[in-house]
DNA sequence: TATAACTTTCAAAACTTTTTGAAAGTTTCG
DNA sequence: CGAAACTTTCAAAAAGTTTTGAAAGTTATA
């Protein structure tokens, strides 16, 4: 592990065109978007890598190789396999042949809302019918207590009953939520978009 | 000094009333609960801790002190102190004085909505708007590039100009619905839940 | 089949976040 | 004031996550 970060590989054998390093240098509004994609994305708990090289690929006119991707993010070439593999099992990345080209080029799925919908179905919606079922749950194991002969037991199962019950409501609120999300998505140009395009302007202030 | 974690800190003066330690043990729907919450809560960005300490709150018939914290969930003094500030921080929990009793007890917020919408608006609110601006720049940035003498520069500005729109627009969208979530949370009866609850009801499979 | 050109894997390193626990700080009361 | 009862702080430890880069694996052609 003696990469010093900066120092170039240098020449090894095949194709000596290669050399010059600036290839892919990243316009100023290419790298601000990458960046800021990636920390949304990384909010949104991806890897902030999964957000960067998205952007580039989104922005760039032509797919690009897992090499490009390395040279203009700085990253190594590990990192940009596995991020690319995590970028394609989310279907926001595909694959694109090359003529003549023996690489993998890839890339970004350009239709943002299925791609947004993609992912919000399996990794939101999971997490929402987990909690949802988790809730449901607990209110059958109480509902034993609820006639226990215990007073203050049964008192704080009644509590105890409401309250899941109040979180099992807004669990299934935001799981109605995603799913107009989802089935918006897929048509995209529907009900959702329409109740929110009529809702008041909201102020911008730019 | 010499808080040994486990052992008991015995007779002192006080209520020794107090040695049992058995007390909180948590009901299986308590911990189920506060570890669904736990999860979700993680998953979206905060302490796992803080979905435990809020839901243990939030089941409980009466407001609870750090130490009792400590002792149901397992933790630190010092994780229960900074989560606890934490939650108050975001409005979630409050501090509650019993009568007679020297240290602080805590309650967890009640109202969902009001707490969720708190949330959404520090949190995510921002975010989106960082991205938006971000946005604007990079399409600000972009104009110079679109009257470029190389047409090669000019098709490329050109191309990441549209996409960067796109996700403005994207962005702008996701603000208008955060918005709307807000409002409703805020006034707690309307035109979103409405929407939502006239929506196809949605297959349940249990 | 051999080889060159790529890609993937994975253990270790770097980095980040969370938790701990003991010490310092507060508050209340006698 | 002094001491007991709590709470907060914070540096260090643990846990968790991401990245690296070299080595193993794959594939397409010659």
């Amino acid at each position: 592990m003696t990469y010093t970060g900066q120092g170039a590989p240098a020449a090894s054998r095949g194709r000596e065109v290669n050399v010059a390093k600036e290839k892919r240098a990243l316009w100023p509004s290419e790298a601000a978007v990458s960046d800021v994609v990636g920390r949304l994305i990384e909010f949104w708990g991806f890897k902030r890598n999964m957000g960067r090289i998205w952007s580039v690929l989104y922005l760039s006119p032509e797919p690009l190789s897992a090499e490009d991707l390395r040279e203009c993010l700085g990253l190594s070439s590990g990192a940009v396999s596995m991020t690319l593999n995590e970028l394609l099992r989310w279907g926001v990345v595909r694959k694109v042949w090359v003529q003549g080209e023996r690489k993998d080029f890839f890339a970004a799925e350009v239709q943002l809302w299925r791609m947004i919908s993609r992912v919000f179905n399996e990794r939101e919606k999971a997490e929402i019918v987990m909690a949802i079922e988790s809730f449901e749950e607990a209110l059958v194991s109480l509902q034993k207590l609820r006639t226990s002969s215990d007073p203050a037991t049964r008192a704080r199962a009644e509590l105890q009953y409401e309250r899941i019950k109040q979180l099992l409501e807004l669990a299934r609120l935001g799981k109605k939520l995603l799913d107009t999300l989802l089935a918006t998505a897929k048509l995209d140009a529907e009900p959702l978009v329409r109740f929110l395009l009529k809702q008041a302007p909201s102020s911008s202030q730019a």
